[in-house]
DNA sequence: ATTCAGTTTGGGAACGTTCCACAAGGCGCG
DNA sequence: CGCGCCTTGTGGAACGTTCCCAAACTGAAT
């Protein structure tokens, strides 16, 4: 790095304005009590010299830094772009920034760790974890230093403050939502619990559900949307199948994609749902049913629960649950050979073992 | 905000490994020798305290923060959020962090500038403007002091250095295709080049295409797609357009919707065309016929671009223009009444005169 | 005139780090 | 043994800001 021109310092503007740093810093912070037409000339100086106040001298002393941190695994995605941008917004309303850390798409511990040092470097004042890999144990270190909420999942450890919207309402809803329709064998995409506390628990509920109404179920593993394709031909494979249910719209976007290739009519031969709702998948145009979370509100309570925590408060909810809603597409409907007066089904397959 | 305890500092940590302070800091910052020994002691006692340097406190004296800031208008957005993505993992490679201010969805120009300022504050080494409504002379002031690169738009201005997809190759790309399957009279959904110094280039280059090769153009103002109702209505009031061009994806998506709410079949009754090609809105599930732009490798580039800069040496090229590649889905097709043999047109309408 | 309160201003310490100059000790070499 | 050199360790200054305290100045009341 070649040499640039300093920035200009308090020093500089007192000087160009006649005055000591004391009165240009109290102008500057707008603490302390300055004669009119003093203020004018600094202000004026300050301008002049292109004067931009130093956030880190600033820090350091003040032993502040208005600042939040956010780790998430991966921006790019919409479900986590959504969530970002209204922690943004909220956090600026109450005076903070926030400045995001990425786990560097590999989903490498030592990236995560970094990621997370990297903001205890900064010193964010507090953090909240968006991201549905990282477990627990590995927030918890950071916890007991920082304020810490966990966005967008439940979490099960009382020392970590949560907002987040109840995935086991969600699955039962979608599953309601097709037993209402009439089926009675269906798919679901599961995701272990190990491999995302989010998609993990929606999926099981999914499966819960489907089981406790006196569904059949056939649970395709699927944590990855790149194997769409052999979701698509498990579920072909038995006949008594009507619907697939993803574990996220991205899941059943993929899905479709996949049964769109192979002829699959849906929701003629076959009802798909997704789960999220977020932003451009959630288009009319696709028409995708799926359960909607409330990510706004949950960014932005997040935020809310975060800045309780930093006055000394104990936010009202410790694990704050929101509402999601049910929202009916055309990817679902009633299976074939359903007759929705009877009430019974014909042309029920044969007892498959699965 | 309640009083928390401190974070650990040098001293602490060169007070619990019977050390000074100097040698503490060669350790941690790996600068200068330090006899085995002792730094097993150090980097033990810093552990044991749970010490992390602080950022500020280093930025001080060093006169650097090893950080870039990105503007971005609205990262929600999916071109947004990926090409943030993108330079996030490349600056890192560099040794970089990126530190992302937006313009908080208002569009007001004071937002704007606390956003840039904020970046000054925290002292950011250089500046990424990934904005296609910020104009050149509000960034011209922050680029006299920081080595700046304006991101995914062209950038006329000689003293800024830019990396996009030309705009224009675009325009005409998709136009050439709709040329080519035969339409004569198409819509364009113009954005004025004030409205967005991306979506107005490409747009008038569509027109231009259209126009240079005879065809008709019916220009349909269309910054906001909120207003996608209107194009569809207006589009379908002139019966020869077989035809519409969206400014993006988004656009094009959100007239889709509303094509579909009124019966419209695409491609049969109308093609349409989209810009960008990103992410799930790309998805092969909807199909669109769009121009796509190398959105990782613009966020890589602008990147190298900024420590290029920051290293002192003028970037290779000045304005980078990369190649985008024209991707057809199953939006476009033959207009209604197109012979593929014959290559003349029946049923051609009246002269409408617009 | 003198005191007193209130406002405005200036000087200096502190924040946590890096870097520089320097000291102490060990080692090889004449 | 004395000299310089290299390695390792120490103390202090500096970075740009805020805040505390003291000084200077104002004006009003005694």
């Amino acid at each position: 790095m070649t040499d640039r021109p300093r920035n200009p310092t308090i020093i500089d503007v007192a000087r160009q304005a006649g005055v000591s740093k004391s009165v240009v810093s109290r102008v500057v912070s707008g603490r302390g009590s300055v004669g009119e037409e003093t203020r004018q000339r600094v202000v004026r100086a300050a301008q002049e010299l292109g004067y931009v106040v130093n956030a880190s001298a600033r820090a350091m002393v003040a032993h502040r830094t208005y600042t939040v941190g956010a780790f998430v695994r991966d921006a790019a995605t919409p479900f986590y772009g959504h969530l970002l941008t209204a922690m943004q917004e909220r956090a600026a309303g109450h005076g903070y920034r926030v400045v995001t850390a990425t786990g560097s798409g590999r989903f490498e511990v030592s990236d995560e760790y970094r990621a997370l040092e990297t903001l205890a470097m900064l010193r964010v004042e507090a953090l909240i974890v968006c991201s549905g890999l990282l477990p627990s144990e590995r927030i918890l270190p950071f916890a007991e230093r920082l304020p810490t909420v966990v966005a967008g999942r439940p979490e099960t450890h009382p020392s970590i403050t949560s907002v987040y919207c109840d995935e086991d309402e969600g699955g039962a809803a979608l599953a309601d939502h097709l037993l209402g329709l009439g089926h009675r064998e269906v798919a679901v995409v599961t995701v272990s619990m190990r491999d995302s506390v989010t998609l993990g628990p929606r999926t099981a509920a999914m499966v819960r559900r489907l089981h406790e109404r006196g569904a059949r179920v056939l649970e395709i593993p699927g944590a990855h949307r790149e194997t769409a394709g052999a979701w698509a031909v498990e579920a072909l494979r038995h006949p008594g199948i009507t619907a697939v249910m993803a574990p996220s719209d991205r899941h059943a976007v993929a899905l479709l994609e996949q049964l769109r290739l192979r002829g699959v009519d849906v929701p003629g031969d076959l009802s798909v749902t997704g789960y999220d709702g977020i932003g451009d998948l959630a288009t009319p145009l696709i028409g995708l049913t799926h359960w909607r979370q409330p990510i706004d509100v949950i960014g932005s309570r997040a935020v809310d629960a975060v800045v309780q925590l930093l006055d000394g408060e104990r936010p009202p909810d410790h694990h704050q649950a929101l509402p999601g809603t049910l929202v009916v597409g055309r990817t679902t409907g009633p299976p074939v050979g359903w007759d929705c007066c009877s009430s019974s089904r014909t042309g029920r397959s044969s007892e498959a073992s699965y």
